[in-house]
RNA sequence: GUGGUUGUAGCUCAAUGGCAGAGUCCUGGAUUGUGGUUCCAGUUGUUGUGGGUUCGAGCCCCAUCAGCCACCCCA
């Protein structure tokens, strides 16, 4: 064998046995967002480097060193672009978003997208990847808190329908570029006398994320946090204003939020509303997201309202198999057609009967290789076949099938009789 | 990016520094034409990879790759 190759680091295979999950999620996730009134939209996986670097913003780990970036070939004059395998999604949803006009559609624009593949050169554990997939959505072009609220709604709806319990609901507001910096001063003010005392993360936190600080989890500075002024207390009266609605049309949607003051999201473009939903156990994010009224601004566009979150995919599926969730199982095979002798006439009857089988939307399968016909029954068994249909030399001969139920006695059906048979059963049967 | 831990058959796991094993799965048979159960037989490995110590290494040491855990961060 030649030298073995494996998956990258961080990368993994999405096997069959696993595709039940993905299609539940998807399938419920993509309903519900129907249902909400968001439609489908697909963005390329590359997008020019700038489209991250402004939105998602220098200083943030996203940005600063997980993200795939490379220089695309150069054209004739020797000049290459610098792009880069999206680390999220909302950027390049509002780069299509001003790209194509839709800002001349009536608004908001209320778009989804799944099992987007997203790109981050962190340090992988479980729930955690180089490559990972979101459901997520976006609403572009209304401030009105009523689509704050939906979204959260929206999300919410997704993980009851999934089945899923006890799962949190967090909310804040992190202000807007103008009442935010002026928090920010005050915060920073508070803290750089305690700096000596803080941890060694924290010191870089207060100069390159300063919200940050209020995240973390050392004991030694939980009562630095305690005492630490509160944004909430330092919105002004439109973000106060907003934010009060967005926690109003939440109890109409039925949602049982927390407002936690010291939830902060780590890209730059989110303005007032961010929200975060975490499972019981621990504190994994299961999804992130939250407003960003200045992002289609920093991408060239005019001034434009938005809202939207990131779902992960694979840490959904972490939280269905803990909840013991089962996904709806595949179609099972519903006929077996299995061969007595190892002569062509025999095989080529086979075939042809799974052919016609198949054509006729009955999921069907046979026995390959010639194997022997106890080896043919088994498979059938394993496969989990309602019927197995049995072709010999009699039947052959005589232009008939043996068609067995499982569990019941044998029929013999003529051979151009075998879907109305089985078709007849199956009516009957749904009596 | 930091610290820790684990790596043996396709899968789940054994093996005091002394012949690398079991269960499961797969294939065939017991049963010469009917899906279960049971029984029998067979296939499966450069012990993640590369070095080192040793008469001898799956086991000890170093490096490297990968998984997992705690951070950082995030979905």
């Amino acid at each position: 064998m030649a030298e073995s190759v494996h998956a990258l680091q961080g990368f993994r295979d999405i096997l069959p046995d696993e595709q039940p999950y993905w299609r539940f999620i998807e399938d419920t996730a993509t309903s519900v967002a129907q249902l909400y009134g968001y439609r489908c939209i697909e963005t390329p996986l590359l997008e020019e480097t700038a489209v991250f670097r402004k939105t998602v913003g220098e200083g943030t780990d996203i940005v600063d060193r997980e993200m795939y970036a490379f220089d695309d070939k150069a054209d004739k004059d020797g000049n290459s672009l610098n792009i880069t395998i999206r680390p999220e999604g909302t950027a390049g949803v509002v780069r299509a978003y001003l790209e194509h006009g839709m800002f001349r559609l009536q608004l908001p624009v209320k778009l989804y997208y799944t099992n987007a593949p997203m790109f981050r050169h962190e340090k992988p554990q479980a729930g955690r990847y180089r490559e990972h997939h979101q459901f997520g959505c976006e609403a572009l072009g209304e401030s009105d808190a009523v689509v704050d609220a939906e979204m959260i709604g929206l999300l919410h709806q997704i993980y009851t329908q999934l089945g899923l319990t006890h799962i949190r609901v967090n909310i804040n507001s992190i202000g807007d570029t103008i009442c935010r910096p002026e928090y920010i001063k005050k915060l920073k003010a508070y803290y750089e006398p305690l700096l000596t005392s803080c941890c060694d993360d924290c010191k870089v936190r207060f100069h390159k994320n300063p919200l940050r600080l209020l995240d973390c989890k050392e004991p030694q500075d939980q009562p630095k946090i305690a005492n630490a002024p509160k944004i909430a207390d330092n919105l002004d009266a439109a973000c106060q204003e907003h934010f009060e609605a967005v926690k109003r049309y939440l109890d109409f949607y039925g949602v049982p939020y927390t407002v936690n003051p010291l939830l902060v999201r780590g890209l730059d473009y989110y303005t007032r509303t961010v929200f975060e939903f975490t499972n019981e156990n621990n504190k994994t994010a299961l999804n992130g997201g939250g407003r960003y009224d200045g992002l289609a601004e920093i991408l060239g566009g005019e001034q434009t309202p938005g809202i939207g979150f990131g779902m992960g995919m694979e840490r959904t599926i972490l939280e269905l198999k803990r909840q013991n969730v089962v996904p709806p199982a595949e179609p099972a095979t519903q006929v077996f057609v299995a061969y007595l002798a190892k002569t062509p006439e025999l095989k080529d009857t086979t075939v042809q009967l799974v052919a016609e089988l198949r054509h006729a939307g009955i999921k069907t399968e046979m026995g390959y290789g010639d194997r022997s016909f106890k080896a043919q029954m088994k498979r059938a068994n394993s496969s989990n076949a309602e019927y197995a249909i049995i072709i010999g030399e009699n039947e052959l001969a005589n232009g008939f099938v043996t068609i067995r139920r499982s569990g019941t006695e044998s029929a013999e059906v003529k051979r151009g009789e075998v879907i109305a048979y089985l078709n007849g059963e199956e009516g009957e049967d749904q009596k």
